[in-house]
DNA sequence: GTGGTCTAGACCACG
DNA sequence: GTGGTCTAGACCACC
């Protein structure tokens, strides 16, 4: 099998975005090359006892950011990277993202100290390249 | 009246939600006093043209985690800080929400370092006790 | 009603497309104004005789597009203008959408002029503000 | 071999369609001659790398349109051009088309000079004699 | 009332 | 076989 995760159901998130983040994880650790193919929709659906649509749409999601390209009949394909969003609409995501974070954790009474180590060692985690599984 | 905010309509999350930040961010700004009273539901409500079913549901949500205490005809106020999780719940917390703020941003294509920053320029911004009461 | 347009069943593109392509128009021509709010997806879905799902995607994608900004609970609205692609991506698209012009037409050997001069038009015409219904 | 082209993986419409475009554009270009034989299917099969079936396809759908003939067991020819539709036909789909392709660009907020700038440039190298063979 | 998500199952275009 | 679209109907969160 390509690659691995797992759906959390019943989680704050939508279960297609879930899928798209870990699709993005693949791709910045190398467990999908791009280029290569991506479990076809059926298949993954399948796997993670989801409704295809609802894999389906996640990689219209991917694909509409530039991600991954997918095409019927061919299948769907990491794309090359490419930077489709403005400067100011990347930082501007980032910082929503960012925000997100220190509102949830904000009761969690963490330094900024704290938070930035463990910035820091969960981002080395999330970049090390794993073995390839595809 | 004790403190003042803004929502902000055309945002990604929900009222009450908003609600609900802008006074945690009172208490760790110090705006908002540990025992202090909150400002009435009704009066909150029209100050913030807002229905009174949504911040009625952001104070029960604040009760609910223990950040506030409300008794029903005196009012809501400032609960003493306690930590209600363990230490490992705690840190756990903090670093499911550091890898979602990775998952979502791993495409943007930021250094580590561009994030480091902006969180660190965020952070400020949000801890700063504001002069103007946003 | 707040403004109208008609679908084309057994289009070559998708109904949500051609939703999506009319609300912007509706957009550049004034006929739904900045901040102002768009058919709810149940009254619209009603009025084109069309699924509501169908409807609630073009909606979706007009968000993600950064065109209208949706929130459950309050209704869609138009969104303030601004750019979220980058310099290249938004010359990509219009010469993808020129590209496609080219090759649908190619076979009726129309001069150059020709189009230039129904482009010219044809682009008056859409510009041209509307009395507002809204 | 009459003419080469290249078959863009990872592009939004279908391959057998890029096909069909490629030959029009040989014809209006010149590269291909009226009454000049195509490339076999099977030929062109192989050095596209594309399935036999897909190629058949756009032979086919040219034929309907008049654009070659294709006799069984003597091969694919470039037809006398001549014009199907009436000339009230020919202008309506080019508005059509001109529609769209305003539609579809209009918030990406291109000035109507841009957009007649990018087509007359996009029109030259469309048409423009091919050294390359593209 | 609002929009968002998910499921089920159907059909289509494409290779 | 591949992904894309649409429908029907359900449930949810929010206001």
């Amino acid at each position: 099998m390509p690659f691995e995760f797992v759906i959390t159901t019943g989680s704050p998130d939508p279960i297609y975005k879930q899928v798209m983040d870990q699709i993005k994880l693949g791709i910045a650790q190398g467990t999908l090359e791009v280029g290569g193919q991506l479990p076809p929709v059926r298949k993954l659906s399948k796997d993670l006892r989801v409704n295809v649509n609802t894999i389906a749409k996640a990689y219209n999601e991917l694909a509409k950011e530039g991600i991954i390209v997918s095409t019927p009949g061919r299948g769907a394909f990491v794309a090359e990277p490419k930077q489709i969003y403005s400067e100011v609409e990347r930082k501007h995501r980032l910082n929503q993202a960012i925000d997100k974070l220190i509102r949830e954790t904000i009761t969690l009474n963490f330094s900024k100290e704290e938070i930035e180590e463990a910035l820091s060692k969960r981002w080395e985690q999330a970049h090390k390249p794993q073995e390839k599984k595809l």
